[in-house]
This record gives structure tokens, sequence and C-alpha cells, in this order.
DNA sequence: GAGTTTGAAACT
DNA sequence: CAGTTTCAAACTC
């Protein structure tokens, strides 16, 4: 809940979104404007503001909502109030009493924001002491629950702050030998990593530098505490721009993969290097440990043309990219711009998008990395490397002066404190994807490049806090084109690089995220997410975030099977008239690309993507939640692995409810029924089946869930029983004088084993049916028989077998 | 596989 | 906002 009154804003989350939270985000959903970040740079706004749009940095909730007067009552919208001089005031919702836990009392996150006055433009003192760089959500001591802690430092200083181990955090900045570069601070969290302040790519002409911290979020689980972290910062030349935001957006995806495994281990082995690996863990200490000798110095990106690294990089690069790119759009082919590693910066002329293009690097691999080994920073170079184990190097580049790819970081809203880039043209970045960011492409040309992804549009918005693979509309962007507002899309862009990617050996794969409660589904639930439309919830680093960030019409359910592309199973649309671009075509509303689908006349592809961006502004305008999950997950403050089935299927329900007529809301018609759930009171539906006591559904769900032991027993079993009978030697122990083997040579030990527990599974089957004894009985007799069956093929091929030879 | 039914999305 | 049309998936035969 929002509200408003007495000089402050308060923003109420839920439990959940409080645990998921490590910072806060308020902006503007009519301008996209950021309003006030818990970074403490803030700026204000001018507009009256109706709604806030309030979001967690590393974490997948954006809850838009009407700005309340608390004067007025808790429900009573003050249309029309202007945030003026106002704190942002974040705190965990209260419950009920008799709800309460410990861990969902109300509390204070933190006052993180004082608004200025309309009309003025924060600006930030030219000293840079006593300014607000950031703000560190620790856990409060009393509450347990994280409040941030508002950090000062100047700029031009040096600091090396240790917080107290129990804080789970330390700050770490480093000082420079350049007078003139402005400190960073490097805050490790125990969600996350804040570098900050921090200079961005400065435009030619402007040479304000501007104070922007950086945010790599790190769910750093408290339960793998103590983590180590080492981080042995790079040493530089002077006057090299070392560590950008290519670097960063790196480091960050490199870091995200890493936190999943608990233990990171920073450290640099070369001027040019950093390194990061797991580490042990060690024993007895609560705290994170930095260590750093001289961090990258972060200096504005001066105009240094993008090259090639190494000669094993392929290369395509312009020896004058603003002549190419001219004769690109007289050409009207997309063009290389640049190409370092395995990315390619490409430009599609007439589109206001830039494209970054992975290619296949010039040593191939096949699997996949175990981890994620290397970051590699270029001194010379505007550009990162991520050099997963056993997987080819990610590099990302930037050319800040071409505005070729302008990547952007995990930047709090804080741009306008700093003139904007001379060149606002729009431009698209790869937002690090936690499950999808290693996988190798197999290909070595330059000629097999793997197609081109649209990345996710970066805009102001702290990227750290959006869902992989989210893409939003920057308002650059938006306002070349008219649109105002920054449009969220869901987009699982880093996936669809999978699914372009070559086939990758399933055996390879790295294992499924975690199903958002770690509590195994009942065959309900797994049936439903085989019944219903069969998407995979988008992967998450956190089993907290996994849940808002899943598929559209589907709850994360359970961790996805991967088809043997490394893609999430999609069900293919068969749309003829929408051109995939409505609501209509499952894969648009999913935010994926088409892909094997049957459809006609598709446009959701990258050969489209004006039509398609029009699509998503217009989807948005109609409906700014177009591309939010259907299916929400109600506040749950129950630990993950303490969740039963029972308990996710009864914590979710349909966003808006379902409006059916006819169907009794018993068929997949019904998006409820479809998700597994039963419809509730935001449902306009006729008839309805779907409830809780409802005797029809009772008998759905017992049949379906009947169907799903029957079909699961009986694979299990006959798996078992095929890899006995196969086991069985070639050459039976005993056999007949005539020398012909007979089947019962077969029934070994462990083939009668087997074929009980055929026989057990369905009569226990039988029985969970309540079938009639004599049904039962039948039952068990076919399935006998379907046994003997085998067993009688399995003999007859070993003996035709044994004659050949 | 063709035709029908259904309800969400899109449109007016 | 309500009514109508369009659309694609679910369903039936």
């Amino acid at each position: 809940m929002t509200s408003q009154g007495e000089g402050h804003v308060a923003v109420e989350l839920d439990a959940m979104e409080a645990a998921a939270c490590t910072g806060i985000v308020v902006s503007n959903p009519m301008s996209g404007e950021i309003i006030a970040s818990s970074s403490g740079v803030v700026t204000s706004t001018t507009d009256t503001v109706n709604y806030l749009t309030v979001q967690s940095q590393n974490g997948p909730f954006i809850i838009q909502q009407p700005v309340k007067n608390v004067n007025n009552g808790p429900n009573v919208v003050n249309n029309g109030s202007a945030l003026t001089k106002s704190h942002i005031i974040v705190r965990q919702k209260a419950v009920p009493l008799g709800q309460q836990t410990t861990s969902n009392v109300t509390s204070v996150l933190g006052d993180i924001v004082t608004l200025d006055k309309p009309g003025m433009k924060r600006s930030l003192p030219s000293s840079g002491s006593n300014v607000i760089t950031k703000v560190i959500i620790t856990k409060n001591p009393a509450s347990g629950q994280p409040q941030p802690v508002p950090v000062r430092t100047n700029p031009q200083t040096l600091t090396l702050t240790s917080l107290p181990s129990s804080s789970n955090q330390s700050v770490v900045s480093a000082s420079s030998d350049q007078p003139e570069t402005p400190t960073k601070t490097v805050t490790l969290t125990s969600q996350g990593i804040v570098l900050s302040p921090m200079t961005t790519a400065s435009v030619p002409g402007t040479s304000t530098a501007k104070i922007v911290p950086y945010k790599i979020p790190i769910p750093i689980s408290p339960s793998k505490t103590p983590t180590k972290i080492t981080m042995i910062p790079v040493s530089r030349s002077p006057n090299k721009t070392t560590l950008n935001p290519a670097n960063i957006t790196v480091l960050s995806r490199a870091l995200n993969t890493f936190a999943q495994s608990g233990n990171v281990t920073l450290k640099a082995t070369s001027p040019s290097k950093v390194i990061i690996k797991q580490g042990p863990a060690p024993t007895g200490s609560g705290s994170l440990t930095v260590k750093t000798q001289s961090l990258p110095t972060i200096a504005p990106q001066t105009a240094q043309p993008i090259r090639a690294v190494a000669p094993s990089l392929q290369t395509v690069q312009a020896p004058n990219a603003v002549q190419n790119a001219r004769l690109a759009v007289q050409d009207k082919k997309p063009m290389v711009i640049n190409s370092v590693g395995s990315v390619q910066q490409i430009q599609v002329p007439g589109s206001r998008f830039h494209y970054v293009r992975l290619v296949s690097p010039v040593t191939t691999s096949t699997t996949l990395p175990t981890s994620l080994s290397v970051v590699k920073t270029s001194d010379t170079l505007n550009q990162a490397s991520v050099v997963p184990k056993n997987a080819i190097p990610i590099t990302m580049t930037t050319a800040p002066q071409l505005n070729q790819v302008k990547i952007t970081l995990p930047v709090q809203q804080n741009m306008p404190l700093a003139p904007k880039p001379a060149a606002t043209s729009v431009h698209r970045v790869i937002l690090p994807a936690t499950t999808t960011t290693t996988v190798p492409v197999q290909g070595a040309s330059v000629t097999s490049l793997a197609p081109i992804q649209p990345a996710p549009t970066v805009s102001i918005q702290n990227v750290s806090q959006l869902p992989p693979g989210t893409t939003i509309l920057s308002p650059s962007n938006a306002n070349i084109q008219g649109l105002r507002s920054f449009a969220l899309v869901p987009a699982s862009y880093v996936t669809q690089l999978q699914l372009n990617k070559p086939l990758v050996s399933k055996a390879t794969l790295p294992p499924p995220p975690p199903p958002p409660p770690s509590a195994p589904l009942s065959t309900s639930a797994a049936s439903a997410q085989r019944q219903t439309r069969d998407y995979v919830p988008i992967a998450s680093i956190d089993p907290v975030v996994t849940q808002y960030t899943v598929s559209r019409n589907v709850p994360a359910q359970n961790g996805p099977t991967l088809e043997a592309t490394g893609a999430r199973p999609r069900k293919p649309c068969n749309c003829t008239k929408s051109q995939c671009l409505k609501l209509y075509c499952d894969c648009f509303a999913n935010g994926e690309f088409c892909q094997n689908c049957n459809c006609t006349n598709c446009a959701n592809n990258l050969e489209h993507e004006e039509e398609r961006s029009k699509a998503i502004k217009s989807c948005l305008d109609r409906n700014p939640q177009a591309f939010h999950p259907k299916i929400e997950w109600r506040g749950i403050s129950t630990p993950n692995s303490l969740r039963k089935a029972k308990d996710i299927e009864g914590n979710r329900r349909h966003t808006k409810g379902c409006n059916c007529k006819r169907s009794g809301c018993l068929k997949n018609y019904c998006e409820c029924y479809e998700a597994k759930i039963m419809c509730s009171s935001f449902c306009k539906c006729f008839g309805c089946k779907n409830f809780e006591e409802s005797p029809e559904r009772k008998t759905l769900m017992h049949l379906a869930d009947a169907a799903e032991v029957r079909v699961q027993q009986q694979t299990a079993a006959k798996t078992k029983l095929s890899s006995q009978i196969s086991s069985v030697p070639s050459r039976p122990p005993t056999a007949p004088a005539s020398g012909e083997r007979l089947p019962f040579a077969l029934i070994t030990s462990d083939v009668a084993e087997a074929t009980s527990a055929c026989l057990l599974a369905q009569a226990e089957e039988a029985e969970r049916m309540k079938m009639p004894a004599v049904v039962q009985e039948r039952m068990v007799i076919e399935e006998f028989g379907r046994c003997l069956m085998q067993i009688i093929d399995s003999a007859n091929r070993t003996r035709t077998a044994n004659s050949v030879a």
C-alpha cells in the first residue's frame, strides 16, 4: 500500500516482498521517471502523481499503487497529489493480530528518500561530502528485518569500512592514485554488491562526472553464510578505462551465477583480469570477507574505438563505423558495427534499436559451464568478458562515442543529476539471465552466427531489480517514439538466446532452477504444469524471485524440463491472423519470440522488431499489467522449504479472475482451472464449479490425480522391468535338452520382483480409484499379462539374437 | 483432422 | 464501461 500524508509516503510491502527487497526504486509510472531510490540519490518530480511504481532493486515485485492520503483514510485515493518534500518510507506491512510471526511484524525497512521540492533538480555538492551514495540494507537486529543504512562517503576520499561481522556485510572503498578519479565503493551485503559512487560513461563534451551507485545483486543465502568474497582489484595504468558499465553488467552476471552457490571468491591475477571462483567457506564466520588492494579506476569513458583484442576473436570491425552505418542505412541491411569476442554489435538501419548478437567463438565447447570462472576486463577496450569454465567466453563491448551499444548498469535513477548524453538514441542491452547466461555456442565461424537477439532495452531503471530477461523501453527511447512511459515487458529474451543457439546436449545442461517453493509437488500440481500451457517459469537465482518471474499464464510450480536445445519447452502457437502480435498469442503474451511455431504471417520475431515493439506498447497502453503473470502468489511468510504443494495451490490466485459462462470453470477454457487453482472472488463466472467443496471439481481432480499416478507408476515399473530384462545375460543359466531357451529361463528373481512391483502398483491404483473388486482384479491381471508379454518378447528377441550368433 | 465451443483479448 | 467481434486454444466427433 502506498500512502501519502504529513510529508511522507509510506510504501508497505508484504513480508515476502520485504524479504526479497534489497532496495527500492519508486517511480512515476506515467512518465517512468524515477522519483526516488534507496540509493539515496534522489530526484524530484514536478508531475502530479496519482500512482507510484515501487520496485525492488533486485526483486521481482513491481507494485503500482495509487497514492493515498493517510488523512483521507487508508483506501481513499488522493488523486492529484504531487509528491513534494516527502519522505518515502518503506516498511513491511503489518499483519493482523494472531497471524504475526517474528518475521512479519511491521518494521520500517528504511526511510529511503527525501524528495525535493517540485521543479528543483537536486544536485550533488561538488565536494561530494556528506552525500548519501548508497543505502545498505541491513538487518535490523531487533526485528530481523532488513533496513537501509545510508552510507556517506566523500567521493574524493577512500575509505575502508568494515561493518561488524554480525551485519553480514562489508564495505570496501579503494583509493585511487588519480585525485581526479572518483572513488568507488564496493559494498558486499548479504544480498548484493553495491558499487558506488561510480562515474558513468560520459559523452564527449560532457565532463560532469555522475555519481552512480551500481548495485550488483548477489542474493547470498543467509543459510550459506559464512561466505567468503575476496576481491583483489585490478591494478591498471592511468588514463585507461578498465571498468565500465559493460564490465559491471557482466560482472553482475557472473556474480549472480556464483551467488547461487553461495561462496564466491573474487580475485585478480593480472592487471586485466578479475577471476571469480568458488572458494571454501570458512567456518565460524558470519560475515563476508572483502579484501582489496586497489580497485580498478573508474574513469569516464573516452572516445576509444573498440578494437578486437585478440586475434582469436572474431572481428568485423568497420574502419569507420559511422560511415558504415550510413551505408547500412542506405542498404537497409543490418550491419555489424563491431565485433569483439562473442558479441557483435549490430545496427539495423531504420531501427531505433541496437542489437547485440552473440557469435560463436573460435573455440567450440560442448559442455556447459559448471561454474563461471573468469571475468576479464580490458584496459584498452570498453569490454568485459565472462569466461565460464568449460564454455566460451562471452564478451560485451561498448562504444559510447558511437552510441552503438550502451550497456546500462543497474544504475539508480539519479541520471538526471548529470547532463544527458548528447545522443540519446535507443540502445539495447542484454540483461543477465542467471540460468541462461553461459550456454556455450558451438560453431566457430562468423558465418554461423547465432540469430540476432534483441536484447532487452534498458532504461534508467535499475536493471538489477528486474527479473532476468525483462525488457524495458527506456524513456529516452520512449521520447523518441512518443512513448512517454517506460514499458515493462517480462520477455525472456535471454532465454531466447538459448533457443537460438545450436543444440546443446541435454546431459550437459545445468540443473533447472529449483521450484519456487521447494516442497515436492503434488501430482495435481505436476499435472497442472503439463496440462496447462506448457510454459516454464523464467529462471531466477532466487527462489523467492522465481515466483514472480514466472511465465505469464502459469505460475512457477516446478523446475523446468529443458529440451535438448536447452530451451524451455514451449508449446508452439498456431496463430493465423494476429501475426502473433496480440495477446491471443501465448508466445507473445509470454514475452517470447515465436520459435518452431505453426503460426502464419508471424511478426513475433526479430525481423519485425519494430512492429513487435509497437504491439508491445499497444498492449501496455491498454493494460499496463498485460505482461504480468496472471497467476499471482499471495503473501507467504512461510519459508519456501516448508511449503507444501497444498499451500502452493492455496496461495495462488488469478489476478483478474475468470469470466466463464458455460464451462463451469471445470475445463481448460477457464484460466483458473487451467492453472489448477480455484476460482476466487475476483472471478465473474457463472455456474462456477471450481471451488473447494465442489463435488464435480473433486471428482475431476481425483480422476486427474489417479490418471497421473497411474502413468507415473506404470512408467516407473515398466522402466524397471525393462532394465531388469535387458540385464539378463544373453545366455540363460538353464536350457532344455533341445537347446531351445524357454521364456521362464528369463524369469530371474529381479524380473519377478519387477513384475511384482508392476502388479502391486496396479493394484494400489485400482484401489485408489475405488474400483469394484472385480475391476481391481481384472486390472491386476491385465497388468500381469502386459508384464508377461514383455518377458516373452524379450525371450524371443534373445533367442533370435542367439540363433543369429 | 475437421468442426465446434469457449472465453480472453480486442474493438467499438 | 458495456456490448460486440475477433481470435486461438480447448474440446468433440
